[in-house]
DNA sequence: ACTGATGATTGATAAAAATCAAGAATCTAT
DNA sequence: ATAGATTCTTGATTTTTATCAATCATCAGT
């Protein structure tokens, strides 16, 4: 792997404080490796028997169920995915795919708690990033459970702008077909929400959108920081 | 506190491994109090000062914007709730308020940090706990995201089934109002959604129901581990 | 530049779910 | 036992969302 690389995944809160033998132990045993865009990583219901780190490119978090499937999160680097399912040595609840050309850093299951078990900053900085992920899917669940559709788009898009520099020009991450499904809507729906959003100056041009008049889109999304704040 | 409801709470997973000068610390600082129904715990967006362990009767954990409300959990005797908020020392994200009679043990936020920080067993177990509960919360969002109130209440009766020795004979635990909103609907439709069951083998006589055809049942349900099943 | 292929939009329709408005049933307190 | 309150149910209607079908746009590859 290249320094470069292993500093990044070093400076994630997960790791940033652990013994430098146990890192290096993790990082010994794992495997790093490229793949192409849309290549399905793991399987919801498989064995959780890595975990992983996004290293570069993109990565749909999905699940299925009755023909159905909807996307549950989007990761981006640098960060991990299916830790949960690793620590408690179960099934992996989602399936994962790549979205774009991506690398993905594979640390062995029993690695990760063989190390979780010696080293205690480790094992508290999972509990740190635990909590934290808990409170992340808690923040889905109202968002879906509260929200019409069309809000929970404008309260997707005032994020995008947020993590964008604020600027009026904000930047879809990914196609609308996997927005739409991150939204939990279908994309003819999604089509018809940019459409009810038109008044609140919403201007769609492909994956470019502008937010002409974002306190009127405020008004309509009426943001909660117990739902959109990601640091809450 | 009474010896017997120390040693239930004790029994924990949460807490059953944890050095007993530990446990003693944690409800020394503890204390203990009755609340009548409908008496609000926790507000969301307060500050986490407590976790909370309820001991006798029930919780009903909601949240609420744009003058919606929605029931995200029943919590019944023993366990714990919104652990992973005290343990970042962030806002409640949900609010709760006893169901019923109940009685509930508080332990302060610093107190369960500072044993956090002190007892490895402790973190050991918090993890497991954490990692379990998102999970819980993950099963939720996939149940909002990917199925029809119908299924969702059909999926629900099973599992109520199977937690009440499997006979045919099945009681709410809660009343429909609050069953409805726990399954993401208005009680109007839950009711029209008992009548599209009916068929189906579903009998209501109040809050008890009668599942007359469990296959049939569960045909339409389609009941999956990775969803439904608590233990996964 | 052309051509499939994929993704996005639009329109028409259907299905699912919410809302509004009465009633009916159940529970509670006197 | 009865009055009042609450919860539950049912019917009519509206809103929201999904589905189906067709067209339009975009883009990679020749």
């Amino acid at each position: 792997m290249r320094n470069e690389d292993l500093k990044r995944i070093r400076d994630l809160d997960l790791f940033a404080n652990m013994r430098p033998e146990n890192f290096e132990a993790l990082t010994q045993a794992a495997f790093l490796q490229r793949f192409p865009e849309q290549v399905t990583l793991i399987r919801e219901g498989d064995p959780a028997d890595f975990l992983h780190v996004v290293t570069a490119g993109a990565v749909e978090l999905y699940a299925s169920a009755g023909g159905r499937e909807t996307t549950l999160e989007l990761v981006r680097p640098v960060s991990t995915f299916i830790l949960a399912a690793v620590l408690r040595d179960q099934a992996y609840l989602m399936s994962a795919r790549t979205l774009e050309r991506s690398q993905i850093l594979m640390i062995p299951a029993t690695s990760v708690r063989e190390v979780f078990a010696a080293d205690e900053a480790f094992a508290r900085a999972i509990v740190d990033e635990l909590a934290g992920r808990f409170r992340t899917v808690v923040k889905a669940l109202k968002n879906q459970k509260l929200r019409s559709s069309v809000e929970r788009l404008a309260n997707y898009l005032l994020r995008l702008q947020q993590e964008q520099d604020d600027g009026p020009r904000v930047e879809l991450p990914v196609d609308k077909r996997t927005i739409a499904s991150l939204l939990g809507m279908t994309p003819e729906n999604l089509s018809r929400a940019f459409g009810t959003l038109a008044p609140y100056g919403v201007r769609v041009e492909g994956r470019t959108l502008f937010l002409d008049k974002p306190e009127d889109l405020r008004g309509l999304a009426k943001p909660s920081p117990l739902i959109d704040d990601p640091t809450s």
